[in-house]
DNA sequence: TTGTAGGCGTTATCAG
DNA sequence: CTGATAACGCCTACAA
């Protein structure tokens, strides 16, 4: 049989509660005592059990990231992150995955009503539903949204991916192009509006007219990128110099049908991206893109969660990007 | 306050005994009873709490996975099928990272300790450890592990990883070659030993004189992909024309060197990998190689850990891999 | 600095 | 078929 607290109690010959104060670095124990427990609760293999730590201070000790099919190098970026703040701080990370379409729907407020944690994790496009902030607010579970946008009603940990897109199409004007063709994201994300937003706004402040036809639609996927591709790449009359993909994988699929219609990267069409994922680096030429903190936003987001200070007063923590310049877009007209 | 099994007792004039009895579908209630009961506790929301369930039934409904630094792709396509194993059973999926140098350690011992789940699951190359799989039943914790080598000391789901390398090279020697390359996997993963055991297999039954200079080391990542394929590659008059990586991402690598080295694949040279990773289908030509039915693994794993038949008798269960066959492949000696 | 009593919300036992 | 009562292991109050 398992070691109880009172087992060690017992053996320690002091009081459960006693046991209970030195097990969670509570103060007011005469350091002999304290001694003297940790040494049985060692002997003993005692483990507190969960269960009844939780039922008893009505905590679970359980933070659950939600999430939908964001790109698997994300959400386990998003999981090691957590996974440390947890770790620090005695709690562990539950996965739920929910599909967006779903988190509009009463099953998500029963799912969510079953799950007994201390707190969520919402990750996008999760995070920009009103619906589901409503449901958890409503069954008063502390959350905090991972997400691009401003929300002051919420917990949040963001990127200012507006910014981000700003200066990535800055840079790519001063490297002198100023047809640059742009790939929106999946609609459902918040952060497909505000990449969109800063693309157009360096256009703007450079003075280069916008060319709705050069904003093509996509989902985040390599396919989507495809297609957009061959879109923005039909007219060989007419084609933009640059195209800024909103992300990663779509830019993989730019890259790809460039290179099926021999056009070449970046002398002919500079390319980049948006994330810096693994893939950045695997094809070829590397490709330029932004650098999320995603790991820290897991961290924080988590750190937020678990921390017992004004649980009431929203805060917005915003972390910084990075601009990584690789070989995919040096090769601007200002080169030749 | 949130509703409790009281509550709904007295709302529906019976005992909480019966109540429970409900709620866990147990036979023995009377139908006109059951409805009564499900009838309130919908109005009242009534969930049950996690933590006094627990406590009282002595059963966490946690399932945990353990994993070190796998390939992000595979680890979420675990997760996918274990939670959808768990789903169905009221369960919930705990996510815990462990570096495979810690699973020898004493630290390996307190943190699952701690961990008071109903089962583990362990990924490579977690499962891979004799001293990780004593310690777990030492606690007398439920665990199954995902790994391609055959034990029969504990429940295992697997994949028959030397099969699949033999159909592989089997596949690639039927096309024509003869000089064939190989990349070896990660060490520590029984994958890489088994996929080895199958490429000699079947060079052995071919009648083809196993060259160990063409058996480079590895590490699973696409970098060590691009040190493999440098060196297996570096004589323009004696190089293989297929190179057989154990996994995507080295595939990868040996695709960028070709590129680079104006060896054109197919042509050329023919590459597979395995896995069947999304890059497989994204860098171009796509890339032949093996799929594992990770998603399916995943799920069997939990459900083995879940259900509670026969929990003593060590079961194996095998799953079917497809070889994949694309345009990387497709330029085999024979066809010139 | 330490101990005692009571309860957290379920499930299990055993009687009706 | 149903119900009272006792665990389950720990924490929170309040005493001492």
């Amino acid at each position: 049989m398992k070691a109880t607290i009172t087992d060690v109690a017992k053996q320690a010959g002091v009081s459960m509660k006693t046991v209970s104060r030195v097990l969670n670095n509570e103060p007011n124990v005469a350091k002999a005592t304290r001694d003297r427990v940790m040494e049985v609760a060692a002997s003993l293999q005692y483990r507190p059990n969960l269960a009844a730590r939780g039922l008893a201070s009505s905590k679970s000790y359980l933070i659950a990231l939600l999430y939908d099919n964001a790109s698997a190098s994300y959400i386990t970026n998003i999981q090691r992150g957590a996974i440390e703040a947890c770790r620090r701080n005695g709690y562990h990370l539950l996965l739920e995955p929910m599909p967006y379409e779903q988190a509009n729907s009463p099953e998500a407020e029963i799912l969510l009503g079953r799950l007994g944690v201390d707190g969520v994790i919402l990750t996008p496009p999760l995070s920009d539903s009103v619906v589901l902030r409503d449901i958890l607010r409503r069954l008063d579970m502390r959350h905090v949204a991972v997400a691009p946008n401003k929300m002051d009603d919420v917990h949040a940990v963001r990127m200012d991916d507006a910014e981000a897109a700003f200066q990535m199409t800055t840079y790519l004007i001063e490297q002198g192009h100023r047809d640059i063709g742009f790939i929106l994201g999946h609609p459902n994300h918040g952060a497909t509006a505000s990449r969109r937003l800063g693309f157009e706004k360096a256009l703007n402040e450079a003075g280069i007219k916008l060319n709705e036809d050069w904003i093509s639609a996509g989902d985040f996927s390599f396919r989507s990128g495809v297609q957009a591709a061959e879109h923005l790449l039909s007219n060989p009359d007419n084609r933009p110099t640059a195209i800024f993909a909103s992300n990663d994988d779509m830019a993989a699929g730019v890259m790809s049908v460039a290179g099926r219609l021999g056009i070449s990267v970046p002398e002919a069409l500079s390319v980049c991206g948006f994330d810096d994922t693994p893939i950045a680096q695997i094809i070829w030429p590397q490709l330029t893109t932004v650098a999320q903190p995603i790991h820290k936003m897991g961290f924080k987001a988590a750190s937020i969660l678990i921390s017992r200070d004004n649980p009431d007063d929203p805060k917005i923590c915003t972390l910084d990007f990075e601009l990584i310049i690789r070989e995919s877009t040096l090769g601007g007209p200002l080169l030749k």
